[in-house]
DNA sequence: GTTTACACTATCCTTTCGGGTAGTACCTAT
DNA sequence: ATAGGTACTACCCGAAAGGATAGTGTAAAC
């Protein structure tokens, strides 16, 4: 299915499938650090963010779960220890990634000359 | 700034900006349906989507313009005629979008293996 | 003289996303 | 005995994005 045929379902296309997967407000946050950290655990991903809330930091990395973009493994232990790592399949899209921050930087501050 | 220093404000990283540019519903296929036609009319772009309305359509221009990516030149006539087109800045963007695209396209089906 | 087409805008409504707050079960440290 | 840490979930709420429908002014086509 090309980009231009969809008209509306844009998760089924390649393109809208790769944003659906990296759209999210603190996907990519999450990404970088996992990718920086190697393994991370929960509280300490959300001490690093921030601003994020446990319910939202919770839901993102479901989603990238499910996408399979992060692993999570958990310890049958008390107090819990879960720690979360990139899969290969993130790692594959990390240099796109980059290049997308790239452009970016290019472009953020350029003036439009129409 | 780093992406891994951003604590919300997304939009002010490189790569936040650079989603932000794509990241509506429709914008992909509007830039990619410019990228095909070179110079596409209102109401034709509108019925190429189909789906999409009016407002959304014209909502989803208005940020492209402004953002820089898509040229509107209109013709003073009755009835009205609105062109638009691609700026060389979405121009500089397509190659990296054929990678997400190409990502997207071997990632997309591939079972998640734990 | 009614319809059609162009390029929209206005108004209202629904859906989606993410935020805020609180609470859970259990253990360790003080 | 109390406080703090772990990894969450449940419930409610507000903002923002996008959809539905209708209307505007002019002119050419039928």
């Amino acid at each position: 299915m090309s980009v231009a045929d969809y008209k509306g379902n844009i998760k089924e296309t390649p393109f809208g499938y790769t944003l659906s997967v990296i759209g999210g407000k603190w996907k990519l946050l999450i990404i970088y650090l996992l990718a920086e950290n190697q393994t991370v655990r929960f509280n300490d991903l959300k001490r690093r963010i921030g601003a994020i809330t446990y319910k939202t930091l919770s839901a993102q990395l479901k989603e990238l779960e499910t996408d399979g973009m992060v692993k999570r493994k958990e310890y049958p232990q008390v107090p819990p220890k879960v720690e979360y790592s990139l899969t290969e399949k993130a790692e594959t899209l990390l240099p796109v990634l980059e290049e997308l921050c790239e452009w970016g930087a290019k472009n953020q501050s350029k003036k439009i000359i129409l």
